[in-house]
DNA sequence: ATGCTAACTTACCAATCGGTAAGTGGTCAA
DNA sequence: TTGACCACTTACCGATTGGTAAGTTAGCAT
């Protein structure tokens, strides 16, 4: 028999991948079970609804962004967010999976019913913008502020390749890459030294 | 019997709300007939699919969107864009639909089959971006990454309330809209004269 | 009055949806 | 050896999906 985390945990990274591609209303169990090699049931054994399946893709992505951020840790709160928004911004761009699960969560209306699990990753940007220089004196909310403006130039951005790239071609698609990543470094840097 | 155009346009913008909060997937023809008390057929009627009455609404959106730019005209494309930029994040913040039909139709993984009617918009966008002192010089996709770095800020902005204000209270929602506005001001005073 | 067309409606369809019920086969402790 | 348990399967369910077929009703030009 196998081992059960494995199991259950490959079908999270199954249903991670479908759900970032076409969404909660997008998926089907058929889908998803396809996906895995195995029946549908296999996956209702593990996860009683759908719904529940969803929020297990969730909860995981949560953890995956916070050691994402963790591992990117520095001394100076600067460089680490330089660090972190780069090193997104790039790992996003050649896989965007997370970032689109993340907006297609976004953009879910029932999402008042189900709990957030992104809040301490967001807590914990927050506090680290706190640790910068310019970032003393602020709010929290005014830093939380700057911090959703972030994350939300770097996800939109990731997910508006395709489009881009359809509309303008794969060159000029890069060209908004570099030009995300050079933003990004300017905008610490000011937020920085306000 | 009422006018054809009415009926056609009515159905279109029952589609858009419908579409917006719940995505292509999310949204049944049957719901759409029961908002617009009609049958189904009705709308089956004029869309012969469900594709097609989706691809209505996105054309319809896309000129609407240019309306609104447009109507914003000023002598001083900086002041064009700022007013621009700070109506269209206010009029979304009360009324968010066309936002999210943006972000549900960019992350439509099948986009590629269907034309995209936004580009008359953006390419007006980043006319007027060539218009300031800022972007005289600059390449054409230059211009482009900034115009989507400011869109893709505000529509993800919006997209974002109900969850930061279920995170975090609807006041620092407000807040969040507050330094946007700012954000928004400073940004394109910076482009201008960069 | 009559015929044509546009704007619908009711009736119906196969396919698929999420989910339940009832097993099946293998592993492991006692 | 046995019995419990776990991972999983086949079979099935009512509900809903997008879409078709065949009317029905109303206005309007002739």
């Amino acid at each position: 028999m196998k081992p059960s985390g494995d199991a259950k945990s490959a079908y999270i990274a199954v249903a991670t991948r479908r759900f970032a591609m076409d969404g909660f209303h997008g998926t089907s169990l058929s889908h998803l079970a396809k996906d895995a090699g195995v029946s549908k049931q296999a996956l209702l054994h593990f996860f009683k609804t759908k719904e529940a399946l969803y929020a297990a893709t969730l909860t995981v992505l949560a953890e995956r962004m916070m050691q994402d951020l963790i591992a990117c840790r520095h001394a100076d709160p600067a460089q680490w967010l330089s660090d972190y928004f780069t090193s997104l911004c790039q790992n996003a761009y050649a896989d965007p999976t997370d970032m689109r699960l993340v907006v297609h969560a976004l953009l879910d209306s029932d999402q008042n019913a189900r709990k957030w699990p992104l809040r301490p990753y967001l807590d914990e940007l927050i506090r680290i913008a706190s640790d910068t220089s310019g970032g003393r004196a602020a709010e929290v909310s005014a830093q939380l502020a700057w911090v959703s403006q972030m994350i939300g130039m770097i996800q939109y951005h990731i997910i508006s390749v395709p489009t881009v790239s359809g509309m303008y071609g794969a060159d000029t698609a890069t060209v908004l890459q570099v030009e995300m990543v050079k933003r990004i470094e300017h905008a610490v840097h000011e937020f920085c030294s306000n």
